[in-house]
DNA sequence: CGATTGACCGAAG
DNA sequence: CCTTCGGCCAATC
């Protein structure tokens, strides 16, 4: 509880660490978050560094269109995608069916900054 | 310190 | 509908 900030990585993965069993969200959500919004890029920067971070499930972060768009990132070619059935959730055509309904939403479920 | 990049987003053609 | 472009910010080369 001290070194919270010490990159953005953090930040974004303390967020993306808060994220619910079998939910799902999207860079841009978090990226909104953190105050900076329009860079949600960042927020897939962070995950780049995320690998090793078990605390981190990056596999429940995928764009704002539900696709999963990092998959292409993880180890194997559909870990991604069993990560996320394996919570429940469908995927198909790398894209999360009822994305509306998994999406959570840091800004709604978690209190203001 | 300058230039490049990156798992995005949104708009425009 | 699909492709292209710009922006935005931080980390890396």
């Amino acid at each position: 509880m001290k070194d919270n900030h010490e990159g953005f990585f953090e930040r974004v993965y303390e967020v993306v660490r808060q994220v619910p069993y079998g939910r799902v969200t999207s860079y841009g959500a978090i990226a909104r978050y953190l105050g900076t919004g329009r860079s949600a890029r960042l927020v897939g920067w962070a995950m780049n560094s995320c690998h090793g971070l078990d605390d981190v499930p990056a596999h429940r972060v995928v764009n704002r269109n539900g696709v999963l768009t990092g998959k292409h990132h993880f180890p194997g070619s559909r870990l991604m995608e069993q990560l996320l059935e394996n919570e429940g959730i469908v995927i198909r055509d790398d894209q999360v069916v009822d994305f509306n309904r998994h999406y959570w939403d840091p800004m709604r479920e978690l209190p203001p900054l």
